[in-house]
DNA sequence: TATAGACGTTTCATATTTCGGAATTTTCTG
DNA sequence: CAGAAAATTCCGAAATATGAAACGTCTATA
């Protein structure tokens, strides 16, 4: 339950108190958030204090305060823009049939900041905020071709590249010419380079910087081989590239 | 503006955050809460851990995060918090004979967060919880009508119109002029555009964010055409706006 | 491409706060 | 009015927060 780091602890109570439907005891609260009695006293204290909470008339219990309601419209009427990202990428899966995901690049790997599964029985699993080697995805391939040259070497170095498939491009030239196509075409592939029988295209996320568009994030779709070849996969660049658009508005709203 | 004792103080960089339109730099909310950079960073990083906070894509500001928006509406539909505003809709629903109910909108969706329903043998039953298309309901197309033009033009684009009745408007000039009108009336209509048969009419609820105000929940009326027709409607238009105020006024405490 | 400046992050010695077992007071129950 | 249960207060040990300064890193301007 009280999953929430040090000085955060006490809102772990206003969360306890919100799932309630009657005001809370401080007894019943202690046996909900598993925490010693003069503990959860203290933080109520905190919270009554900060008109987060308040006692009910006859003063034995607890309930929301107004300042839980402000809070509470105040962050509903600035809807998070990952949840407006999120929604982006569930109609994605909609329209292609197969999972899609959103990445950044973090160091020499990919790192998926939110995921939205396909409805096949059929489908790979990944989690969210997992990693992946940047020179075998098609999102960590495309952050490699657009990122700086001074950058790109840098990483590269850094960067073991080991076969992961019979189709992962092992050779650095090879890897710098498929870089150069990626910057040409603005999309990339994973060609079961990663996985094999699985295939993923990329396209990239820009957000203005002063006077230039860097790629901060990157959209892409993945599948099955099986059911969408390395060449069809193509097709959804539309889709993507539309929806990109789109996620690129939420970073500067 | 941080008026929050001991473990609680990072709450107030959350309310910063929820009240600002934009994803706030450590900077800028630095200079927002008037507290040491290395304080205000070590808070952020909790708040992100904790899962109320996420950074934007490109890692540089802060956002809500899903967790916050689940806190919010569990605030929002706790029964001993809400029971004020309850009884503000149990009093419209004596006064104008008809259903009525407070929304919120929730991506391209207009959320109910309560509901009373009114007494008569033939009524509309929606239940709580339950979600509805912005851009033909009441509620939906005032939230549309009073947010910013940049939010409103990315969430048009990501919203799909389809026809759901004779009378929805799927033009999307002409619901951007009927959006227009709404600005300027401060109130909308729903002509049987959702549901035949069914007429609507919200108005806004404003909270003072910052240095401006923001439609953060909308309050309507819903009833049969055939006991009060498109135009009738519209004069409980008063006592709806007296209600409105009234539950706001909650907000600005 | 070089360089000044802004911004974000980390460090670390110090000071403050929190923690919870036990004691105490208040409230409920029969 | 006793006895039990719940709420509140105490307080020393232990953990944590604090923020000035230093350090990287990115950005804007020449």
């Amino acid at each position: 339950m009280n999953d929430l780091l040090g000085a955060l602890k006490p809102l772990g109570l206003l969360e306890a108190v919100a799932a309630m439907q009657h005001p809370a005891t401080l007894a019943e609260l202690v046996a909900s958030v598993g925490v010693p009695k003069p503990t959860v006293h203290r933080w109520l204290a905190s919270l009554e204090a900060a008109g987060l909470l308040q006692r009910t008339p006859d003063g034995r219990r607890f309930e929301l305060a107004p300042r839980a309601s402000q809070l509470a419209f105040s962050i509903l009427g600035n809807r998070p823009g990952g949840s407006t990202r999120h929604e982006i990428l569930q109609r994605i899966v909609q329209e292609v049939g197969e999972a899609c995901n959103l990445t950044v690049l973090d160091g020499t790997q990919v790192k998926y900041l939110d995921r939205v599964e396909s409805n096949w029985p059929l489908r790979i699993t990944f989690q969210q905020g997992s990693k992946v080697p940047a020179y075998c995805s098609a999102s960590g391939k495309l952050f490699l071709a657009l990122m700086q040259p001074a950058k790109r070497d840098l990483l590269l170095g850094q960067m073991p590249l080991e076969r992961l498939t019979d189709n992962t491009v092992i050779d650095k030239s090879e890897l710098l010419k498929e870089l150069s196509n990626i910057r040409r075409d603005k999309y990339a592939l994973d060609r079961e380079e990663f996985m094999t029988g699985l295939v993923c295209l990329a396209v990239p996320i820009h957000q203005q910087k002063g006077r230039s568009r860097a790629c901060v994030a990157a959209l892409a779709i993945q599948a099955p081989v099986t059911r969408v070849s390395h060449t069809d996969i193509v097709s959804k660049l539309p889709i993507l590239q539309r929806a990109a658009e789109t996620i690129a508005a939420t970073l500067t709203e």
